[in-house]
DNA sequence: TATTGTTATACTCTATAACTATA
DNA sequence: TATAGTTATAGAGTATAACAATA
């Protein structure tokens, strides 16, 4: 029987040769770095107008959606409701949008954009475009199209198995 | 001049059909989207074997690798040399690493996978090609093979960006 | 009873500055 | 001087429990 701590000591490959085969065959591992850099530089474009990709997101959602209630932006997004209150707090007292009374039901906010949210919105998905851009221009359009509809079947399966 | 804190108000759509097209359309909310929901799946799968996706990509990168150095290790992952130290820990703590003397500098730690530590490399791969097949089952091997190569492609043009 | 928005809380991942011991 | 590993710390993002007001 083998001792399970002992150490299994490096064969004589050069140090700076590293594989990494095993992990960039796993989707999972190669989608996750991909999301880190584009995240990161998708909010480093919004950054000029006070924007992250998070609240960009909510804000176009508004806009796209006005009176859109907290929950359903919440169910949309896929955020846990707790984590939309700061958000929609920032956007608030930045005068992008505004929580009004829903005629339907007291309980819940109407989120509804001002003109100044509307504004906003049209720059940074000008910003957001050519951050895009610069992402996949590599590819075509067709390229494109088929890479999105591969990541949307992924996140079909993933949460038909959640 | 209009009033740029007035609210825009709603349209007589109904709630619940809620746009999200202006969003989808852009390739890095649906790879972050894509990237959280395969994670948490990978998460789950991995947590009996008591690994997660970081901890797992480590483990991995030191079986295939004996003696790699934290600092080669954290650019390979493309993680802050800060933050591995962490994830290295939990693993010699566990006894599935040993941190080495490095027989050319007395700075650096070689990193080694133990026995045990070899032993749950087999049993973690497993669990996540099977997680992989769960992901992208539905499509074929070929198909898989593209949006690797996409995705790869996008992960350069970031970093060249960066 | 259930749901809306909220508070509080905790955990993971990420990012930066600064220390120590070596090179 | 610069580099390897480390410490401390702070910021995002994410997840859950529980409360008041309302359905």
């Amino acid at each position: 029987m083998t001792n399970e701590t002992q150490t299994i000591l490096p064969n004589g490959k050069a140090s700076r040769d590293i594989s990494d085969t095993t992990l960039r065959d796993f989707t999972g591992y190669t989608v996750r770095r991909v999301a880190g850099i584009v995240q990161s530089d998708v909010n480093r474009a919004l950054k000029p107008l006070g924007l992250r990709l998070l609240s960009f997101s909510v804000l176009v959602m508004i806009v796209d959606n006005p009176g859109l209630r907290q929950a359903h932006l919440a169910e949309a997004l896929s955020v846990e409701r707790p984590n939309l209150v700061a958000i929609v707090d920032e956007l608030q007292r930045a005068g992008w949008i505004t929580r009004n009374p829903d005629p339907t039901d007291r309980r819940a906010h109407a989120l509804c954009p001002t003109q100044a949210g509307q504004n906003l919105y049209n720059k940074a998905v000008e910003v957001v475009q050519s951050h895009e851009a610069r992402m996949t221009g590599e590819m075509g359009g067709d390229e494109r199209a088929v890479l999105l509809t591969m990541l949307r079947r992924i996140e079909a399966a993933g949460k038909s198995s959640a």
